[in-house]
Parts: structure tokens; sequence; C-alpha cells
RNA sequence: GGGGGCGUAGAACAGCCUGGAGUGUUCGUCGGCCUGUCAAGCCGAAGGUCGCGGGUUCAAAUCCCGUCGCUCCCGCCA
């Protein structure tokens, strides 16, 4: 049947006979001659008819599924066309047969024009023929295929773990399904292979990665979806150096291999703290300064009042030059406005004008001294707009470093930033006081005795890794030690009754000659995502679903029948079959 | 749960602020012409529940209310 794919037709094909099949990417009829771009999964090759000879080539439309038999031909001189990777060739066609028609498009197969997001989900396998989507799904592949030989060079065992496991109430809501054999009983899909990769180092498996479906039941963004795949890693006799190492390894193995850019090793390493202090963000974007600056300092004698009282209660001052801007009123009102929603009481801009001199409403409080100490802090030049946060030092460093993240100017998509952050805290601070743990309970402490005695200020053997401010995955030191677990899930109120009933399987098996280990997870998705230079997750994803969860081409999630219920011994409540009742919103207009 | 944006022909848009006949642009579709194009070109044609419902008005794509859908963000996401 076909003997060439398109991008292989070159000179030295020139009086070959060939076949080549694919769809009808474009069709040039100019009466007398026609050409027609045929599209397979490595390229285009042109093919030229005579409709005289060949008055099939009139039939043809857009997207039919074609083969065609032809020689290949030099292209006349100066009809070479430099921009296709074919272009010094074309196939004089012999024959053409249409294998499969297709029916007029929903929206134009090229990289052109923007449809909506729900038509194109609707009609996925044609825009997943677009150039731009079929290289996000071939640059997938292509970062599976690395990852799997960067490590198994490395000596890890690819080993898969059960996707209908138990429900585990911490940390995002599960998707649950419910068992049939065992009525009223729910199995949940994994947020994570967590305690499953830490029982195959029990095993003995010493290096364990897969690449894993993980579930998490919580609202959409353009990064996340309800099913994402993750790089799942761990090693034995293992600590933090090791699993940053390894990570390191496949990161800039899957970079070289999709953009042909060796990313320079040891990536930056920031503390939790260092990184909040300077940028506000455990995830920061180091692709631009615009970092935070102390300037508590400054004031520690100041007549202005809402700085001497955010210093007086412990607080701290906080500034950020966002460079030369346009500053009309309406915009510093509106990033006053900004500040407030992430959470500042206030916020003090300034202005530094041509002489020197700061332009500010609070400008008449501050002293020659602090004026000049600001500037020289911040940095600041003629022109430059600082801004400056007084409050608790969490709440000016997050305020700050969110107006740093939407005021900075990120470079194109080519920078890649990518970081760690080590030493998290170990536990969070929820509403009521109550502590939760920051990274997952199985999370080691950096110091038993700092845990022990400031269990709100102790730090963890946790890391995440970074590229330009996007959080691509985490990991950390596991707990070995089953004592050491059962003092963590105490300080999180779970008493030991509790997590014995919880996890007392994997407190037993923690019993049984556990090596000390460390592991990783990272979202391919995402990563895919940045290296493609895509602005959402779904881009990557060959069938995603929209922010409400459903598939606009298969409708799921969908109604099942009353048997089916009953066989799960699942009830709908009164609420559900009221939406039941409802008539179904059409998802996109439909042909029938 | 909350906030913002969007919804007009098969696709992408303009029109909306300041109400006056479904007006317009590009692509696609259909018909015709055309022997070197490659987003071919030229001529012609068809194609509309202005998301849906209600209200204001002599008159609504346009103003108001509600609702549905898509999307971005906050919360949430160990």
């Amino acid at each position: 049947m076909r003997t060439h794919h398109a991008i292989s037709i070159s000179p030295s094909e020139i009086g070959e006979r060939v076949v080549v099949a694919g769809w009808v990417q474009r069709r040039r009829d100019h009466g007398g001659i026609a050409f027609l771009d045929i599209r397979d999964a490595s390229g285009i090759i042109q093919v030229v008819a005579d409709p005289a000879t060949h008055p099939e080539v009139g039939d043809l439309r857009m997207e039919f599924c074609v083969s065609v038999t032809g020689v290949v031909r030099r292209r006349p001189e100066g009809t070479e066309n430099p921009e296709m990777a074919t272009g010094m060739v074309e196939i004089g066609a012999d024959a053409i047969s249409v294998l499969s028609p297709a029916e007029t498009l929903p929206f134009m197969i090229d990289d052109r024009t923007d449809t909506d997001e729900r038509v194109r989900l609707r009609f996925r396998y044609l825009d997943l023929r677009r150039p731009r989507m079929a290289a996000n799904l071939r640059a997938r592949s292509r970062a599976t295929a690395v990852i799997r030989s960067t490590l198994d060079q490395q000596g890890f065992l690819e080993v898969e773990t059960p996707t209908l496991i138990n429900s585990t109430p911490e940390g995002a809501r599960d998707l649950l399904v419910p068992s049939r054999l065992r009525p009223g009983e729910f199995y949940a899909l994994p947020q994570s292979p967590q305690l499953f990769k830490q029982l195959l180092m029990i095993s003995g498996v010493e290096r364990y990665f897969q690449i894993a479906r993980c579930y998490r039941d919580e609202d959409f963004r353009a990064d996340r979806q309800l099913e994402f795949t993750q790089l799942d890693l761990e090693g034995s006799f293992w600590g933090r150096d090791e699993v940053l190492d390894a990570i390191e390894s496949v990161l800039v193995a899957v970079v070289a291999a999709l953009r042909g850019i060796d990313v320079p090793r040891p990536f930056l390493r920031l503390t939790w703290a260092e990184a909040m202090d300077r940028y506000g963000s455990d995830k920061p974007d180091t692709r631009f300064g615009m970092e935070i600056r102390d300037l508590s300092a400054l004031f520690a004698d100041t007549g202005f009042g809402v700085f001497k009282g955010a210093l007086d209660s412990g607080g701290t001052i906080r500034g950020i030059n966002i460079g030369a801007q346009d500053w009309p009123r309406s915009r510093a009102d509106a990033i006053i406005e900004r500040a407030r929603e992430l959470g500042a009481k206030g916020l003090v801009w300034m202005v530094v004008e041509e002489d020197g001199s700061l332009r500010s409403s609070i400008a008449k409080f501050l002293s020659p001294d602090e004026m000049s100490g600001i500037k020289q802090t911040l940095e600041a030049n003629s022109g430059d707009v600082l801004l400056l946060a007084a409050d608790k030092w969490r709440t000016c460093v997050g305020v700050l470093g969110g107006l740093r993240i939407e005021l900075g100017k990120p470079v194109g998509h080519d920078d890649l930033a990518f970081l760690w952050v080590v030493d998290f805290p170990l536990f969070e601070e929820a509403e009521d006081g109550i502590l939760t743990f920051s990274h997952h309970p199985f999370t080691s402490p950096l110091s038993l005795d700092e845990m022990r005695d400031h269990p709100q200020e102790a730090l963890s053997k946790a890391y995440d890794v970074v590229v330009n401010g996007i959080e691509l995955g985490s990991g950390s030191v596991r707990i070995h030690d089953p004592a050491v677990q059962l003092q963590v899930f105490e300080i999180l109120g779970i008493d030991n009754e509790t997590a014995e009933r919880r996890f007392g399987w994997f407190l037993e098996a923690l019993r049984y000659g556990t090596p000390p280990h460390a592991g990783f997870a990272f979202g391919i998705d995402r990563l895919v995502m940045v290296l493609q230079g895509e602005a959402s997750i779904r881009e990557v994803i060959p069938f995603p679903k929209t922010q409400t969860g459903v598939d606009p081409m298969t409708g799921a999630p969908t109604w099942v029948d009353e048997t089916q219920l009953a066989e799960l011994g699942v009830t709908l409540s009164a609420e559900a079959r009221a939406r039941q009742a409802e008539p179904e919103s059409p998802t996109v207009d439909s042909d029938d």
C-alpha cells in the first residue's frame, strides 16, 4: 500500500514511483492543473494532477483521506517552496483514490484560527490533526520516552501501582468508585501512588519510578485537570540530594529532547524562607528581578504612624521597585485595590522624580534619610515606581510577591528558569489554629527536636521544583521510623487509635526493616506545557475536560441506569434526581 | 462557594457604550472561470432563534434582570 511517508519524499526519490497516503490539507485547482497538499503524520508533500486525465481531483475536499500513486519529480525551476521541508519536489499523480471522504469541517485544520475550545473538544480528533496539537502529542511522547530511558540507565525499576485503592480523607477530595461486590464500600482513585511507592521501598525495590495517572477532585484551572500524569519516583538509602540529582537529570534530558537546550546544573536552590523573603512566593519566577527588599531598618524611628504601628506590632516593611511606568491615579488605585485583594490593608506608592525627590502621598511624613534609604535599598532611578507594604512578614511578602508576578515583565517562553525550593515548613496553621501538614503527613521533619518543641516553626525535608514560576512537582525525604510517623500523626491531631485504624497496614509495614528513602513526583502535563510554550495543560492532554468536568465529545459524565445503581447499592438524592429531570443542556449544537 | 471576561452565519470577528430593517469583514461551503499554485486568484450564490428566558420601550444583538455554557482567577488543590 503506502511506500513513503510525506516527509521522506526528497530529491533522491526523483524518478521513483511512490505511493503516499494521508489527508488533503489543501486543494488548489487551477482548471488545467491542480495541486494537492497531502498531509500524513510525518509532514506534507505536494501532488500535482491534471484534471483532464484525473477528473476525480475535482471531487476531493479538505481532509478527505486519500492515497496517491505517482512519480516523484523535481519541481519546475522557480516553483520550489523553501518554506516546505519537501518543497524541492512533488509527485505527479497517476492514480488518486479516496479512502474515506470527509464532511464539511466544523473548523479549519490549521494553526491560524482560534476556535472556541468547546468546539475543538467536541471534534478533538480533528483538533489533534492541527500541526500544533500533533506536535504537542509528539513532544509528550518524546518526554515520556526520554524519562524512561534516563531512569532505566540509572537502574530504576518501572512498577505499576493500583488505581483502585482506599480513600484517605486527607489532602484533596478523592474520586470514588463504588464497589459492586461490596455494596456500600468505595474505592478511591489515587491522588498519587505515595504509600505504594513507599511500600516498594520496603519491598527492596530501591529505585522505583512510574508514569502514573493521578486523580484529584478539585476545581479546574488552566494547569489543573481532574486526572493528570506524574512522573513518580522513589529511592532507598537516599536523602534529598540524591533525589534532586535524579530529577534534575530527567528534567535536563527532557528539555534537551524537546527544546535542544542544555540547562545548567545544578539548579538554583532557595530555602522556602529565602524564596518567600525575596520573591514572596514558594514558586518564584526568577526570569526577572524586581525582588522584594526589607526596608524595616530605615523606619526604626519613623514619624509615619502606619509604618511605626506595623513595626511596633512585630511586623515589617517591604518594598519592590516595579521600574519606570506610566503612573496615572487610576493605575495606582487599581494596584492598591489589587493589593487589598491579596490581603494587604494598604499599599504605599512612590514615584522617583527627575530631581530625585519622591512623589507620594506619604512623602511629607518621611525624613530625607528615610527617602534616600528607600531609593538606595530599592536601587531606584528617576521614573521608577516603588511599592511599599507594612504588615506581618507573611502578608507583606505575599502581597508584594503577588504584585511582582502581575507587574513583572516575563520574557519569552524560550527562557527556562528551573530552581529548587527546599526546607519547607513541616506544618501549616489552619484558620482554627489546628496544625495540618504542608506537604503530606509522611514527610520527614528536618529536626525531631524542633518538631517536638516548636511544631509551628518546624521545617521539613520537603522540596519543590519550579520552572518559570510554575510548581512542577514536589517530594520529600520520608519518615521511615514508625514511632516518628506516629508522632507526626499526633501533632496533626490523629491519635494512635485513629492512625492504627486508617494507616495500620502502612505502620505495620514500616516495622519490617524499612530503608531510609526519599522521592519525588512532577507533573508531566505541566512540564510539556511549559516546554511547548502552551498556556494551558489542556493543550498537551489529548482528551481533556472542560472546567466543569465535562467531555463535550462523549458527554461524560452521564447518568447511568437504575439497575446499575441498584447493583452498587447507590441511591440518588432528591437533588440529583431533580437535576436528572431537567432537560439536557446541549453542550454544542448538534446536527440532529 | 466567590469575582472577572466571553457567547452574533459552519469557523474567527466587528457592530453593543449612544436602541431604529440581521448590517459588515476574513476563512469555509455551493456554482462558474482559470496550466505552476502552495492561506492560489477572479466572478457569483447560499447560509442568522444575535446562547436561552423574562423585562423596559413605539422599537432590543444593543439597556435591565435571571439563567445556561465556555474561560481566567480567588478559595480549594497533602
